[in-house]
DNA sequence: CCCGTTCAGGAACGTTCGTTCTTGACTGTT
DNA sequence: AACAGTCAAGAACGAACGTTCCTGAACGGG
């Protein structure tokens, strides 16, 4: 019943995805994430609740789809390294005043470790974290 | 002439550090500073310009003074972890996108490089942004 | 063919943001 | 003692923030 949504949740999370990326969560406003993600104000509401629940959202399917399969896929040599980027500022700006954020990205680390043991982990980060300084608009 | 300053920029600077070592500029107000450091808001623009001047001093007064001396003073065993933060924070979610931090964040890595060697300096990095995550309010 | 639901567009809400202005009290210099 | 310049306190500013509401139009199920 009803008109049928105009847009594919989970394209749109994705999108989100790449938003949350680059600009930090205080930085990216709800305006923007309308232009960039081509989705109206009332949809976002809607779908995801609040700024924060497409935040988190996101952030849960950039963990699962995104950076599981890294991991398990064997290596370290990283096919694209701003593929950590959301995990950077998650785990800088976000984790430290929110616990749910800090649990999710928790667990993350744990799985990098994991996979890669816990100085490639660290040095993976540090690597990442240094090239994104002069990340380009 | 006139009267007097009511409080020590040096002191207000130094406080500044330790604020925007928390949180990350965006998540500061210009309230919590002037909360925060205990200075009117009208001495702080007077004083600083802006909240991205007061930033800017703060950033360099803690590269020069906070950061540098750790350098040679020989040693990897860093007396206080958090002494990283606002590095971190300006590299991660600041320097992208202001190129005048992007500059003064570069040199300082470059002289983490020197004084420690580029592994050491990247390993410490991803350490330090590791034990931000549970960082305690 | 409606009816109910969801859509899109955009105005509007109250709050908070960074910044500026107004007022008057204070203090060092002449 | 008068002045000049800075101080503190807080109101006020327009813009931007996250969020909600209003208005029709679009559609699928009965």
């Amino acid at each position: 019943m009803g008109r049928p949504r105009g847009f594919d949740e989970q394209a749109v999370t994705r999108a989100a995805v790449a938003l949350f990326s680059r600009r930090a969560y205080d930085g990216l406003s709800v305006d923007d994430l309308v232009n960039g993600l081509g989705v109206h104000r009332n949809s976002l509401y809607k779908t995801f609740g609040s700024k924060r629940g497409l935040y988190l959202t996101a952030l849960r399917w950039y963990l699962d789809h995104d950076l599981a399969p890294l991991l398990t896929s064997g290596a370290s040599p990283f096919p694209d390294p701003a593929a950590l980027d959301l995990l950077l500022l998650a785990a800088v700006e976000q984790a430290p005043f929110d616990p749910e954020v800090a649990s999710l990205i928790g667990d993350a680390l744990a799985s990098l470790d994991a996979a890669l043991g816990p100085d490639a982990a660290t040095a993976l980060l540090g690597l990442r974290l240094r090239a994104r300084i002069n990340l380009k608009e």
